[in-house]
DNA sequence: CGACACCTTGAAGAGGTTCAAGAAATGTGG
DNA sequence: CCACATTTCTTGAACCTCTTCAAGGTGTCG
């Protein structure tokens, strides 16, 4: 894995307060020399258009585990880019039902619900310490109009989030649960790989209720699930660390065309 | 029964070819003083931004009833607006498993998935006969550049699609049977009224099978609960004509936190 | 008018939920 | 650092909702 110059993190001081640099270079927020660069910004840019991509994040935020990120009904402001940490995202209806909507990891940018109505519609809860780059949209708006490659790859990172949620629609839609289930640790395990970690060795970050919500099933469902596919040899469950022994047999578990 | 609101309909003659402004003027496509413009279009534009605007439109396509609009994996180009008509589009996973994933109707936006592959990632059906408006993506983007209005706009289209599928994500996540088609019929009927017909007498142009699939449900099951209204009181229905009788019904059903 | 697609309804069955209890991990405060 | 409280996870058993299978009815279109 690539040894990354490792920004000194925006210190806490720092943290919520806009565009202050603490000390001139240090502490510039960046994304010019970010690792994550390719995961949220457009690749193929000109050296100047880099460096002007930068002024897209003012600053940094930490989010302690547990914390929330936005809420809903706040105003929206900006985007945020997920540098470390993981997070879930859920709505809540009028009576009090929750919903799990999504999981976000490092590089992934979460907020995009907010630019229709100028508020949050989610809350973005941190489900460990994490720090995120904060976007102000009219920034990026500004920006999108003079650098065509970045105007492209907002278009671009908003309807992926369509299309993810429609793979999320045909899963709540039309599998049953042992399917959402394989289908959901697949997911996980193949975005961790893309980020250089193991694809086989998973900590989970959510709890079984919060795995449940986003698949739609109770949580003793996702656990006994779990437990069926630990017996059939598939996966090793202890808690929240799942190692996936037979990833083939996980796929044709989801591609097994359960109900219609 | 109210009489409904017929939109001039563009000749048969226009429709589908590219471009070619028949007689010069009463046939040009014009967002500019086409009637829907305020579902689809930004609204507080200068004159000469209104006149831009309609250059957005390349041109009108006719799709017959059962026609494809586009179908998955088809090259994207351009959204669509539709004009008259009604659609659905579903997504089918590798194994054959057919999902519907929204039901779109005059004004609305349909081909958002494909920006980010590239590719249509969906088909979408004509469920009558329908009208859109072509609107080539990279002229969309040249003059997103230059109206910030419509830049704004078109990021709004694209949040505001990410809102709604995590309505249904929480719909298809912790509804059961009943709460989903109460859902259903009340944002249909919302919808249908936003657009200038009876907010009580609706007429589907889908079938059970195709509202149980958007619902996550057997056809068998939706068909059950749409007796079941009516013998309460709340509906009446025969075949595709449902009239509300009782909408405070409809919405107490959704808000009865079903199963949590 | 007849073929076909669509819709309704019943009865049996399965998958997932609910309720309950106990075990394992995690966090807290003394 | 240990004991205790709390949260999280697992597992069992009964129940319920929705599905499945089946048959008949209704509407529509060539």
């Amino acid at each position: 894995m690539k040894e990354i110059p490792v920004h000194t993190p925006a210190t806490d001081l720092l943290a919520g307060s806009a565009l202050q640099p603490i000390d001139g270079k240090t502490m510039k927020v960046a994304c010019s020399n970010c690792n994550l660069r390719e995961l949220c910004m457009p690749v193929g840019l000109s050296p100047e258009e880099l460096t002007r991509i930068d002024d897209v994040v003012a600053t940094r935020r930490k989010v302690k585990r547990g914390a929330t990120l936005f809420r809903t009904g706040e105003i929206f402001e900006s985007l945020f880019a997920i540098r470390t940490g993981f997070f879930k995202t859920c709505i809540m209806s009028g009576d009090g039902r929750d919903q799990v909507t999504g999981f976000q990891m490092a590089g992934e940018i979460i907020g995009l619900d907010g630019i229709v109505s100028d508020r949050h519609t989610c809350d973005a809860v941190a489900l460990e310490d994490a720090e995120v780059c904060v976007m102000p949209f009219n920034r990026i708006g500004e920006l999108a109009r003079e650098i065509n490659a970045l105007q492209h790859h907002v278009h671009r990172i908003m309807s992926r989030e369509i299309v993810r949620e429609h793979g999320v629609m045909l899963l709540l839609g039309s599998m049953r649960a042992e399917e959402r289930v394989a289908a959901f640790l697949l997911n996980l395990a193949q975005r961790l790989h893309a980020r250089g970690f193991s694809g086989s060795e998973l900590v989970l970050r959510m709890t079984r209720e919060e795995i449940g919500s986003y698949l739609g099933m109770k949580l003793e469902t996702v656990s006994r699930t779990f437990s069926k596919f630990a017996e059939d040899g598939v996966i090793e469950v202890r808690q929240r660390h799942v190692r996936i022994l037979n990833i083939s047999a996980l796929q044709s578990i989801v591609n097994q065309q359960g109900c219609n």
